[in-house]
DNA sequence: CTATAATGTAACTATATCAGTTACATTATA
DNA sequence: TATAATGTAACTGATATAGTTACATTATAG
């Protein structure tokens, strides 16, 4: 299961554009329900993603971007960092003396780095500007 | 990162297919290299999916079903399980006094599951026949 | 100039999952 | 009846996540 970073930073960038400037990680917290430090901790993620900035001692953020050009998967690289990039963990060391155990790595690599693909696509399909809009809508 | 009971799983059935009904677990451990009771368990698994068959005191176990028909997809359900097969979480409780917190749960959840969707419908495009035929080629 | 308040992190904790391991009950068969 | 295999329970170590406390750093309001 993909942890909830995630979605906690498409939160957190929702919640940068609809405030203006003048947001703190404790009110994102507030939102989120959680603790102010998992929020910096995750913003933390996003400006080394060049999502936003940020700056000790200065109240508030600002988007880097325009939340149009923001993608789900711009936020899911941001802040889900698994191995190498890779969604499907493929056990290692298998027997070179067995025809599988020889094979199975390369034979699986393909197919699953597609499923990841596809996931991948789906989530770029989607900015954070359209679910921005969307809870708007429903005030 | 989904673990790797998926790939293991594959491993297992293409041992079971090309050994043709006297394998043990000890001896797909010795391939995967690993422990025989993580075989057994993930062997469980299959079975309980109703992948695979297998009898306590009675060495093998079969295919119940030819593996052309059994898709990548099949195998990720039967041994990778998610809370309510959701693949990515989503964080609960978030504040309901605020727009954003009171919405994001229910505006997440529709691209989310298309992503998974995608992912889930390109594993469900290979079969554990197609790898095993092609482990099987390069010997 | 100083007090305040916010960010940025380190460090610790609790919890959960995963994979490996030991142990043993159950069961079919040679 | 002895043997050998499956099916599981239970424990361990490693790792990830999320929550928390603590504190250094820094900009700014007064």
């Amino acid at each position: 299961m993909i942890s909830s970073r995630f979605t906690v930073a498409i939160h957190i960038l929702a919640l940068i554009e609809m405030s203006e400037g003048s947001i703190t990680s404790a009110y994102i917290a507030g939102s989120v329900n959680t603790n102010p430090v998992v929020i910096r901790r995750i913003m933390s993620l996003l400006s080394k993603a060049g999502l936003i900035e940020s700056r000790p001692g200065v109240t508030g953020m600002k988007l880097v971007r325009p939340l149009e050009s923001i993608t789900f998967l711009d936020v899911y690289r941001a802040v889900e960092v698994p191995e190498n990039d890779v969604l499907f963990a493929i056990h290692q060391n298998s027997n070179p003396q067995c025809v599988v155990g020889r094979n199975v790595q390369n034979a699986l690599e393909e197919p699953l780095l597609e499923a990841q693909r596809q996931m991948e696509l789906s989530l770029a399909n989607t900015t954070v500007a359209q679910v921005v809009r969307q809870m708007e809508s429903k005030q």
